[in-house]
DNA sequence: GTCTATAAGCCGATAGAC
DNA sequence: GTCTATCGGCTTATAGAC
């Protein structure tokens, strides 16, 4: 059932990612445990019966679902930061990581935001694969952080843990309340970083 | 079936309760669309088809409980910042009122915490009613940050609506890492408010 | 008030035609 | 590859005994 991913994508794989792109959807918008697979199919384009062609199981589908978010932003996150200049400061990779992770996950990417709202309904059998991408994700971002501590732009008696975990609840859950009609992602992504580094008072 | 809530519980209410407790429990560890009603009546020690001389659906136990989540943290809240001596600070009263919602939604109160989780998968026709209890939530919030920034504790040029949206995002993404064993609720409500108005750099 | 039994409907998954 | 048809199991809600 797995072919080789380069080449010409033939008639199967494509739609293999329609149905999958279907149900990143679906599922974010709906949640997990209230997707069904009719709904999924109906996205799709197709019957439901006709999913077991592609995939074995619901569970399938929410594992691809998952591993393909947390994959993407990573790699967004990482290009955003391996981007810059050598000599960029701490803010500067800091702002460029909050932006890709924000735009991927507030506006380009269904599999992205899906992983964020739907990791905490993930069956346990699920979860625990992705929970051990979930940490190197976050190992990723508690570097960026130690550099910056390092180089004095974050003072040392700072919890880095901490300071990740706010940084992480501010941004996710923007999903909840963004609308992108009243400000835009850049503006956003500047206004967390300014408010993590500098704080309001 | 509605009773007197003064004087002593008869014993419809006091089972009534003890469903509603088990619900609330319920839901929050599993979610809304994964709770079958047999959880709930095991988790309250009795059948499922028993909670039918208590309440008319499911639906209505998810309405209760989180009704009573937001109204429990709102008072907790208010309670805890009126407690405080006329000339507080805004940086005292916005502690207080951090930890008094973190209070509730991390170790005491399941309808709290139930109703931050659940509330993204609600369904739109119950969602509505307490998407208007949200908001007023969300004002008097919006109050605390405005006199502190009337006092100058907030600089002017802060946007208090994305300040407390930030601040919402740190407290409420904690449901989904908090580890109790590692960190007093003190501790990261104190962390929390210092990394809002002070910054970490 | 709480139980057991069951109705009625939905869902994931499979089978087999085309 | 995709369709239709259907199985078996589970779920909400109701009925009626105690």
């Amino acid at each position: 059932m797995e072919q080789a991913s380069q080449g010409k994508p033939t008639k199967s794989e494509k739609t293999r990612e329609r149905i999958l792109d279907a149900a990143a959807r679906t599922f974010r918008e709906k949640g997990y445990a209230s997707t069904r697979l009719s709904d999924i199919a109906a996205a799709a384009d197709t019957q439901a019966g006709s999913l077991y062609y592609h995939f074995d199981s619901r569970n399938q589908l929410l594992d691809e679902v998952l591993e393909r978010g947390i994959t993407r932003v990573f790699e967004a996150v990482r290009e955003g930061v391996e981007g810059l200049p050598s000599d960029a400061s701490g803010r500067e990779r800091l702002l460029v990581a909050i932006q890709a992770h924000l735009g991927f996950v507030l506006q380009q990417d269904d599999y992205a935001s899906a992983n964020i709202r739907l990791f905490g309904q993930t069956p346990e059998a699920i979860r625990r694969r992705h929970t051990r991408k979930h940490r190197v994700y976050a190992a990723y971002w508690k570097g960026l952080l130690e550099s910056a501590q390092a180089e004095g732009e974050i003072r040392a008696d700072v919890d880095l843990s901490l300071a990740r975990l706010s940084l992480f609840g501010m941004m996710n859950w923007s999903l909840e309340w963004y609308d992108p009609s009243r400000l835009g992602i850049g503006d956003l992504a500047r206004n967390m970083c300014d408010t993590l580094l500098d704080g309001i008072a």
